[in-house]
DNA sequence: AGCTTCGCCTGCTTGC
DNA sequence: TGCAAGCAGGCGAAGC
């Protein structure tokens, strides 16, 4: 195999980085807003327990954050029970805020929204527009998701993230707390980073940085990392962090609400570089299936369990 | 209970 | 050129 291979690059999928972007974007412009009206379109978007977007109307935004790789708007003054708005981007879904101005942040006028680079081949609005909030003298957010992999949520605060399976994220946790989460644990240590549940935030690429980083092979089990928590955990924070300050990831159509770039993808070092070398010690990027996702690493920096090493 | 596999859904890429 | 199959991926459900 001459060269580096020119693989089908994935577009990036809204992991922590990329949904704090949004949240950091979209708190200035809805915060403090009240909801005139609120559709969704497509029923099956919705969480089961979930209201009806409906009824978010008159509510006021109270806050914007992030829950994993959630985006979590705090509701008040509203119908009883309606205080989260929880928005899920799933792989390809995108908030945006057409035509707004002040506060600073996703200004992006309607024309600029038709015209930016269509997302997974998809321009915006069209049939993939699903969800429409409409703020009293104030932006649209729009809810687009061309896969519809993404899911909206409605309801009481109470107990949120256990309904909705999002566990602490690598910011959230002690060391202590994460080597309990990774007690006994057989599953490989990269499927173990995807679950939400164990630790939310960390989807396919930034697992399989942090895993560079941390020197860790991805198929070592769970419990044998336990001792190493501390590594992996700095690790985890360091590039979530970096990832942040780049606004995220775009390998391909991925923008953020006023519709830039991220810049993370010139920082990647095994992920989308399969047969290219390993920027530390020159061997070539390895391209594996780890619970059914292609999962990158450095064979002379990430070693091989024991199990595993035969291959 | 923990772990793996499947299927959802759509658009792009690959292969015939 | 056209069409079908394959692939990607978060995540819940089903299966082991």
């Amino acid at each position: 195999m001459g060269g580096p291979q020119e693989s089908n690059e994935e577009d990036s999928v809204p992991e922590l980085p990329e949904v704090e972007t949004v949240v950091r974007q979209l708190a200035p412009c809805i915060e403090g807003r009240t909801v005139r009206r609120a559709t969704l379109r497509a029923r099956d978007l919705y969480r089961s327990g979930s209201l009806s977007l409906a009824s978010v109307r008159a509510s006021r935004v109270e806050g914007v954050e992030r829950a994993g790789k959630a985006i979590v708007i705090r509701l008040g003054g509203g119908l009883p029970g309606v205080e989260m708005l929880v928005v899920h981007l799933g792989m390809t879904g995108r908030v945006v805020v057409p035509g707004a101005t002040g506060g600073g942040m996703p200004v992006m006028e309607p024309a600029v929204a038709g015209s930016l680079p269509p997302f997974a081949g998809v321009a915006y609005g069209g049939r993939h527009r699903h969800g429409r909030i409409v703020f009293v003298g104030g932006p649209e957010l729009w809810y687009v998701d061309p896969r519809r992999f993404g899911y909206l949520f409605v309801g009481p605060a109470d107990g949120l993230r256990d309904r909705l399976h999002i566990g602490p994220d690598p910011f959230e946790l002690t060391a202590r707390a994460m080597s309990a989460r990774l007690r006994g644990r057989k599953a490989p240590i990269k499927s173990l980073l995807l679950n939400q549940r164990v630790i939310s935030g960390i989807g396919n690429i930034y697992a399989d940085e942090i895993l560079y980083h941390a020197g860790m092979h991805p198929l070592r089990s769970g419990a044998s990392v336990e001792r190493d928590t501390g590594i992996l955990l700095r690790r985890a924070r360091t590039v979530l962090r970096r990832a942040i300050q780049h606004r995220g990831t775009t390998l391909r159509d991925y923008r953020t609400p006023d519709g830039r770039r991220g810049s993370f993808q010139s920082c990647l070092l095994v992920y989308a570089r399969e047969g290219e070398r390993c920027r530390r010690c020159g061997a070539r990027i390895r391209k594996i299936v780890v619970a059914g996702r292609g999962t990158h690493f450095c064979p002379g920096c990430q070693r091989a369990p024991r199990r595993a090493r035969a291959r």
